[in-house]
DNA sequence: CCGGTTTTGTTTGCTACCGAACGGAGTCGG
DNA sequence: CCGACTCCGTTCGGTAGCAAACAAAACCGG
């Protein structure tokens, strides 16, 4: 509604008409998939800059945190599933807080190919601390939105990400 | 809606509340920032598995050729702002595409400090080639949603991408 | 047992992304 | 003019992120 009315968008629509000449354009796919873009990186930062560089820690850094504190010690194939990162990635990532102290690897005896990753006592601590205010952050980002309005969002975006992860 | 029925969440909210002894916790906030993360990352490996990869480019290369295909030659600050980007990153992503021959960088004659980056040939053909195809796949992604349903979406969006950019 | 297969986490090689620091280029007051 | 300041893009140092290759461990059929 509002994106349309915008001098700019609606510039850039026929900017891009124009750039296509005449096939066709799914303009309300393209500015709501866009717009899922814009505002992830626009939370990231915010929430990057305002609450976690002041703990060392990354989004993923923080979200690794997070689900360890709520679910306990976990497998890192399990952990990775949960962050939504790859494996290789939650390598890098528990390696950077085992750095900070955060967390620490175990080794399991059952099965010495696993390795389970735990917060240590400065880990817990920290979550416990951060949370709160990152959980206030979040509600600042999205003030604007009435109650109704942040469930729709997350319900839509929860159809998003089903359709999407069907690859 | 749907989310507050998934017993995983409910779960997930209960384990959360326990953490927090008591403490407030704004769940639906939480629900709304976490999954435009999710479905950023979905949308964005979706597409560069999808799309992008075939033709060498990352999300990132993606929209500044894009940029660039719609609005033409432009300076570096302002080819990072509209792809909202920092000027460092963009830096790295200018320099990615001209090593893949999609864009070059020339040299302001009146100003000897600014750079303005162009479309090469054989990036306005990969970009015109490969856009429509990635608003294919935008459609796809968002299948689920109806016209009014995408629009909505793209609406609340913006809301939260102005209230997280106000930093 | 044993050889092939599967599972598991790490390593490798690459790109992206940021903030901060930097150095060259313009600008403006005096 | 010229020194101080500002502006612009790059560089630097770091983390994050992925796919593919890998090594070690477990498993399993014979």
């Amino acid at each position: 509604m509002e994106d349309r009315a915008s001098p700019r968008l609606l510039d850039a629509e026929r900017l891009i008409q124009a750039r296509l000449g005449g096939r066709p354009l799914d303009f309300d796919s393209m500015l709501a998939v866009s717009n899922i873009y814009r505002a992830a990186t626009a939370v990231r930062r915010r929430a990057e800059r305002g609450v976690l560089a002041q703990f060392g820690l990354s989004w993923g850094g923080f979200t690794t945190l997070w689900v360890l504190w709520v679910w306990g010690e976990m497998r890192t194939a399990d952990l990775a599933e949960e962050c939504d990162l790859s494996k290789a990635t939650l390598t890098g990532v528990v390696k950077t807080l085992e750095k900070r102290g955060f967390v620490e690897r175990r080794q399991v005896e059952s099965d010495r190919r696993r390795v389970t990753v735990a917060l240590t006592g400065a880990g817990l601590d920290t979550i416990e601390r951060l949370f709160p205010r990152f959980n206030r952050y979040e509600g600042e980002m999205v003030r604007e939105l009435s109650t109704d309005e942040k469930q729709a969002l997350a319900g839509l975006l929860r159809r998003v990400i089903v359709a999407a992860g069907q690859a």
